[in-house]
DNA sequence: CATGAATGAGCTTTCATTCAT
DNA sequence: GATGAATGAAAGCTCATTCAT
């Protein structure tokens, strides 16, 4: 059995592996497989690179997930799905203006998902869907369609408040979520290999993108007719 | 490596086609390659699937292109090129107030690059471009770069009239462009897969966000404290 | 190889269940490798789904028996036993004439053993003998050589007393067994899981076959000229 | 590039291989495939080492065969149920009377499947039906039924013709069948590994089997009465 | 005694690339 | 030039077996 074990002075010849706590693999391997997924995507991603990077072989990433499929599924409701529902009392109980709590979304975005790997699922998501249907529609009733709930409740708390000027709620949330999904492409892609990336300070970029927007939602403006 | 570059034996950035039939071979290749590319991204596109669609046997693909990345890059020097030049000329040569040209602006993007396969290459490079760092750099300095400065010029045409208020240049840019290339994302993820996807209109979409932003770029607005 | 025979410990071949939690281990484990051996085949069996419909765990298994193949002979151990005694005792004591025998062995057989899971085993055999010679030998020692003694001695006894006519001895057993294995096999394969399935049932097919048995052994028939 | 070469001085370092025919490569590749699925079964034949048999690589195989069950599918259509035609063919042309048609229906059987691999196909699909259901309904289709209808239409002549008495035609076939698979399966599992299996000798068992069963349907017999 | 987490060889299938024709 | 048969290194996933607890 010609086993090398650099671990330790194994008591035996015999492979002297199990050196890990249980509770913490599921956790481990959830870790690893978000750092992958972003850094190459879902396709690009083999389980066992996941498992090697979280210490363990491919048998046992199979231990804990199904398929490479539910593994990324956990990664999503671990890292995304399972805080809209802190968000969402955030966002019942905020108590400012709404061009406050507009403010306090994006920025709290940016500190919670933009600036972390969670950012990396869109990116990945947006770039992959189209090759993995299942995934893209489990991203969307997880991620897409909550975060556009969330973010067309916000436009209308200002307009039902008389703080932002009524505009057509169709496509509404589009106006919040284009600048952060476009932020977190950027963030994985072109922003991570080019000298270009390096000129994109997010929290100006969001700064601006939030006081432009806010200016555009004002009621004071008489809109210019369309073209 | 046996590269061959079509761009020199093409005057301008139209290239001829329907040659006769054995110089039409690459073109054909090139074509069904974007094609390709563009609907199912780079590792997911098949080189045997090039081929047949191309009407030619995998060998022969090998025979033009050294291997699946030459047939990549020589896609994107094909089909990205020198529409900033006339670009650039036409914003010279606008003659409307800077509300007007930016309308203008977003509205033939969608026309031209928005609504064809070429937005199907600015979203294969956002997905793709971390594993490409080559073909990155290559679309930075080919299309991110002069995109950026075209509408930058834009934007600084309105303030200088007096038209917008004077934003931070630095990321002004970013305004238009994030709508655009969330657009293109959109349009070749989520959107070609799900029922969300049939909710977005492009063209209203464009306008909601033009408006938005022009409205958000008003000079009448006190911009209200940040936060 | 410590492999644990229980049939020294059982006084006779029927075995007593219902000992002690502890001593019951073993037999629980081989009632359900039975059971899904004669469901699924040997192969396609895994040990983790025996040890679970045993209550116990997989490592449990393991230590009672050292390897799949181990369990797998155990099951025939234990299921394989001395019924040819009781069979033949009935065979001697039998007063009615030899039509009346062998309908009463072919509709008995039927009761016993093809109607229960010890069919499956002899199709379990019969499929797989050939990837356990040992277990070939051992079944044919067991099972198929008591079995094809017991059926030549029926038909000896109907043409002993001139009830039979006198056909060739060395194959006779064979239009006795033929029906029988042709059934236990269908039961488990095809009339398993086609539709053509439902189409056989046992018992009318039992009563056909034994009649037109019958028939062909009468010695009223003066037979045809050979080919 | 330690490729090992042992057929020929290939004149380069590189590797020489595309040595044979195509046209012969499917042929060759449902031979070796029919030699292995009748040594081993299906589930236990890797699709390697078929084509290792074969003399081509594992790709190569995928190359005429979609998959390992289109591959069995394939074996089967080529060795038994392409037959059905000829053999109807046949039944309609003959000219004798109906013991010799039956005669030579068992003999035929035997002549061209029971003593060919063909007939470890029917062993192999009553040995596996239940764990590859659509390899069942496909052999179900494609063999079962089509040999069930030939020795319906078999009896049915002799009856019609007043040759044979009339028996129960749901169940009639099996009369013929059950003899040939038993002999298909005993000969490719006990009777290929155990010493008992060379005491059979089929033309005699096919024989006997074929007379007793022709006395069986006589009509000069008065059936002794049902138990 | 009993557990079940962990292993890793092995399976079917894919696909960029090669090269004799 | 052009072909397409052939390759073989991976990939995702399974499961008998081991062993620290």
């Amino acid at each position: 059995m010609p086993v090398i074990n650099f671990d330790s002075s194994a008591s035996s010849g015999v492979h002297a592996k199990h050196e890990r706590r249980k509770d913490a693999r599921p956790g481990e391997l959830l870790d690893a497989a978000l750092e992958l997924f972003v850094e190459k995507g879902y396709a690009a991603t083999r389980v066992e690179e996941v498992a090697k990077l979280a210490g363990v072989s491919k048998g046992t990433l199979f231990l804990y997930f199904a398929s490479k499929e539910e593994l990324f599924k956990a990664v999503v409701r671990e890292n995304i799905s399972g805080r809209f529902q802190e968000w969402n009392t955030e966002f019942e109980n905020f108590q400012g203006n709404s061009a406050d709590l507009l403010r306090y979304c994006m920025t709290a975005w940016w500190q919670r998902i933009g600036s972390t790997k969670a950012s990396g699922i869109t990116k990945l998501m947006m770039s992959e869907a189209r090759n993995f249907p299942e995934l893209a529609v489990f991203f969307e009733h997880e991620v897409i369609r909550p975060g556009k709930v969330l973010m067309t409740r916000v436009l209308q708390r200002g307009i039902d408040r008389g703080e932002f000027r009524a505009i057509d709620m169709t496509y509404g949330a589009y106006i919040l979520l284009a600048p952060m999904v476009f932020l977190a492409m950027w963030k994985h892609s072109l922003g991570a290999c080019c000298d270009a990336g390096s000129q994109l300070v997010p929290e100006d970029y969001i700064a601006l993108q939030v006081e432009t927007i806010l200016n555009g939602l004002s009621i004071r403006q008489t809109p210019p007719p369309l073209l």
